[in-house]
Formats: structure tokens, sequence, C-alpha cells
DNA sequence: GATACAGTTCTTAATTATAAAATGCACATC
DNA sequence: GATGTGCATTTTATAATTAAGAACTGTATC
């Protein structure tokens, strides 16, 4: 019915280790002092102190604060456990959308996802609101939330969204000046690709995270926080779709490989616009193949 | 400490509406279906029935429910006003920070914000939920949230992001098929401008408005739920800064249709090159007057 | 008398309890 | 068996509650 004391907690455990740290009957640095050394305001210090004059581990008499005796084990309060989950809540949220195929339409419960990732109500409800302004999921009249994306639209605006994003970002790299970073990175994805390529036949499963890795690179060009924001969401949803479509995978890994081959030769010779129609090319396939992955989805 | 009844106060006076259109008698339909009349559970839609039996509006055993009397207006329950502030929420908060000039890195708090907009404090951290997502405000560590935007970095960023968006938007206009909606809108908006110029020494306070049209009109033409949301933000931000900053407003106007008017010549011309020209230059006018403004705002 | 500190008070935010609404299931009736 | 009701359970919106933060005030110390 209150917030958890948490902050208390670790602030009163931090206090004990200064108090290990000091002979006994040391001075106590200030209020002020030990709330820069707890990062936590003169309150929660403050109750601090009085459980520690109460544990019979300090005296407090306004400025005179002095240890009394070295704390021991015992005197530790123990934390609730970080939950910890609520930091890659959105990574795991679509991956839960598509690992059981959630189709378009679902009602979520604030109540049950709550319970199955393990994350308060309140942290929910802030999440979700904030997908609400991708499309992906808005508010019930009836109250709660219902999901929207993936249908075929979804995918279709979102591919569409995607390649204006990245053929800009292309062209960005394209005027990179020789001494960006991106261009050692490019040099050694190509390694990587050629590599991957030549065991293509028993590896195509490592293609996901290099495709993941190449997209970043070039998308990294671009210093934007509103491009960044966007390629986090847009590429979680390519990459999760595309590691739960099996079909064709190793045929259509190997011809998005020759696809980013493309692209960096392009633009390793400077040449804007081929740089610009390899992309171009590349996304289509993409776009394609999201679409397609959506049908067999739809039967299944 | 519960939530509100609204829904059951708009229902029951929606099961009288009901009531006063049949005759006195007459049967009344299945709970089921009255939840479909007013759009609400059979929870609530029970809830009204009792409620009518009580004030002997209505006899109900069961299946069977009679109107007793036509209910008068008295018996109507009055709906607490509907604050109706939520909806426009998002104009309303941008025009106080670019009003009040709210400097970035302000903690915004949630109890204040809620008592000066008067929007319950859990609709605002969702809205503020929302609004992190496009990098506007982000959350504290210590709990609560703060103000990022408008530096001068936001600026530069949101306006390259804006280009990005209205040059796709303007291949696309030049790529429409003749019996578009856009090329009728664009004969328009030629006009308007053209009336506006003849008239811009004593009405420029309108271009405001104009240009809002115009580019609203450009980006109508790409369907597409990720551009849309962001254009919604970014032409209130441009907006409600071009009208808060006075300096040289005439020529900044007058210097504005022209290049509003070189944008509609080459796309009525069907110069998809000549139009992004015109575009982009338009768009680089707009970045230098939003970080001039902010120039402006810093000094004063 | 300036500064650093503690005492006090007020405000805000995270969390939970709770009433209202929604939903689901079993049974009855036509 | 389709439609409707009764009852029980679940879920959501909202306010109450308490931890934490922040500001203001008084006072000892140099």
């Amino acid at each position: 019915m209150a917030r958890s004391d948490t902050r208390f907690r670790a602030a009163y455990n931090q206090v004990l280790d200064y108090c290990e740290g000091h002979p006994k009957g040391a001075h106590i640095p200030s209020e002020a002092r030990l709330c820069e050394i707890a990062g936590v305001s003169r309150t929660v210090i403050r109750r601090c102190l009085s459980r520690l004059e109460e544990a019979g581990i300090i005296s407090w008499d306004g400025r005179d604060k002095r240890i009394l005796r070295t704390p021991v084990a015992e005197d530790r309060i123990d934390q609730p456990e970080t939950s910890g989950g609520a930091e890659d809540l959105e990574e795991r949220f679509l991956d839960w959308v598509l690992r059981f195929d959630v189709p378009a339409g679902t009602t979520l419960s604030v109540a049950e996802l709550s319970r199955t990732f393990s994350v308060p109500q309140h942290e929910l409800k802030e999440f979700l609101a904030g997908l609400s302004r991708f499309g992906l999921v808005s508010r019930r009249p009836q109250g709660g939330w219902i999901l929207l994306g993936f249908t075929k639209d979804f995918a279709v605006e979102l591919s569409d969204f995607r390649s204006v994003l990245e053929l800009h970002a292309v062209a960005q790299v394209a005027e990179a000046p020789v001494d960006h970073p991106v261009w050692s990175k490019l040099a050694e994805l190509r390694d990587r690709h050629l590599d991957l390529k030549a065991r293509i036949d028993s590896d195509y499963h490592a293609f996901s995270k290099l495709d993941e890795s190449f997209h970043q690179a070039i998308n990294s060009v671009v210093k934007n926080r509103f491009v960044a924001e966007f390629q986090k969401v847009i590429s979680l949803i390519f990459h999760y779709h595309f590691m739960w479509d099996k079909t064709e995978e190793k045929t259509r890994n190997a011809a998005a490989i020759d696809e980013h081959l493309a692209i960096i030769d392009a633009l390793e010779a400077r040449d804007a616009h081929a740089a610009q129609e390899a992309a171009r090319r590349h996304l289509r396939t993409s776009k394609t193949t999201l679409l397609s992955s959506l049908r067999h989805h739809d039967l299944g």
C-alpha cells in the first residue's frame, strides 16, 4: 500500500559498510555527506541513523555521531531480490507476441502480463502506453489494452518506414569521411559475410545475428534519437520474425548475404547511387519475407 | 479508492432513453442486447436494471422485464462533468512547455502537472511514458520525470528527422496518380498562398495556419501510422516555435510562401527532382529558423 | 557574519487496497 | 440448441498510504 523501502535497505547496508571500514569510537560524517556516499536523500539517511542507534551500533546526539561497535553479519537487512525484469521488458514482450503468435485484436490483460513477466502492473501500463505510440497496441473503451500489430497493414507500413530510414542511413554512410569508424566496421563485416557464405550449408542459422550487426552498423552513422528509438523496435520485430519463420531459411539467408555484400561493395566504391539501389533491392526482399512469414502464420 | 462509476451513470441514462422511446408495458430486451446498446458489460446493465426496478420505472423478474412508467427528468442521474482535458493533453502540454519556455533538464512533477492540466495522475504518467518514446522526456533515477527536449541537439535531430520524412512524402506526391485528391488540394493551397502573399504586409500572422495545412497536405499522401504519429508531434513543435518567435516574422513568412509555391510548381510539373530540391531548400530554412528561435530563448 | 549542519515541515511518487466494471461458466428457459 | 439469466471470479481504474525527496528554519562553530 506504500512504496517499497528498497532505497532505505540499500542505504542502511552502505552505512554499515562505512562503519566497518572505520574504528570503534570514530566520528561519523555529516548527514549531507552520508547522502552523497549512499546516493539518497537526507530523510533516508536519518532513518538509517535512528535504526543504527536503536541497534546500538552508533550513538547519535545531534552532530555527535560515533561508532559504538563494529557491525556483524546479522546487523545487515536483506534486500528484496531485485526483479530486474523491467529492463528488457520490450524484448521479452515482443518475443512473447511472436513466439506464441498472438493474433492481432487480442486483448492484453495487464494483470496477466504482470504475472507472466513478473513486472509490477504500473510499469506494464507505462510500457504499453509507450508501445501505443508506435501503433502496436491501443486502449480499449471498456478498459484494458488491445494488440493491434502484426497485421498485413502493419507489416507493410513498418517495412516502408524502415526503408525510408535505412535508405537515408545508406546515403549518410556514402558521404561519411574516410576516417569514420564505419569503414573499418564495414570491412570487418565483409569478412564475416564472406566467412559465413563459405560455410552457409551448415551454419545458416548464424546469419540472424550477422544481419542485425550489419543494419546496426549502417544506422549507427545517423546520430538521431528518433531514428535510434525506432530502429530498436524495427530491428527487434524483423529479427524475431525471421527467427521463427523457418521456410527456406538457408536459401533466404544465402541470398541476403549477397545483397549485403553488394551494398558494402557499392559503399566502399563511394557510389552513392549504386548503394541506394542495392539497399532498395535488399529492403524489398526483407519486406517480401516479412509478409510471407505472416501468411504462413495465418495458415497455421 | 475505487474506479469511478461513470460508465454506470452513462448507461443508466441511455437505458432511460430507451424506456422513453417505448410505450408503457412494453418488454425490455435481453441483458446482452442492452449491453450492445449502451456499450457496457452485463454487470453494469444489471446494476442499471436493479436501480430502475427500485425507482419503480420497470418491473424485473428474470427474463420478464417491463416498462411500468415513462421516466421523467428527475429520474436521470447527473454525470460528473467529463474533464475532457485528457484528449488534447499532448497539444496543451507542448503549448505549456513552449509558451513558458520550460528549459531542458526541468524535473516534471506528475502531481503538479496533474493539477495544472486537471488530468488524473495515472493518465499523465501514461502520457509521459509515451513522450519518452520520442525522447522528449525520460525517467529520473530518483523517480519522477525530466524534460529533455528543446536543446540545440534536439532541434537539429528533430529537423533532420522531419526532413527525411518530408522529402519522402514529396517523392510520393510526385508519383501520385492524376486523380489523387492531393492535386486539387495543392491547387487550392496555391490560391491561398497567392492570396496571402498579396496581403502579406497586414496579415502575415495568418501564415502559421497555412503552413500547417500545406505540410499536412503533403504528408497525407503517405499512408503510414508511424509517419503520422511523428508528424503530429513534429508539426506541433514547429508550429508553436514559429508562433512564439516574433523576430522578422513578416520577412520570414513572405519567404516561406515563395518556397512553398516553388514546391507546388515543381510538383504540378511532375518534376520530382526539382520538387526534392525545392523541399530541401525549404526544410533548410525551417531548420535555421527553429535553431535561431532557440538562441533567442536562451538569451532572453 | 558566513558557513555547515541538524531539526522540522511540506511535497511528491511508488505501491497497494478497494470498489466498479468486465468476464467466464453453469444452469434455465423457450 | 440457441438465447438468456444467475452467480462467481477476474481485472481494471482510482484513491489512500507511506517511503522518499526537497525546502525552509534555527543554531552551533569557526
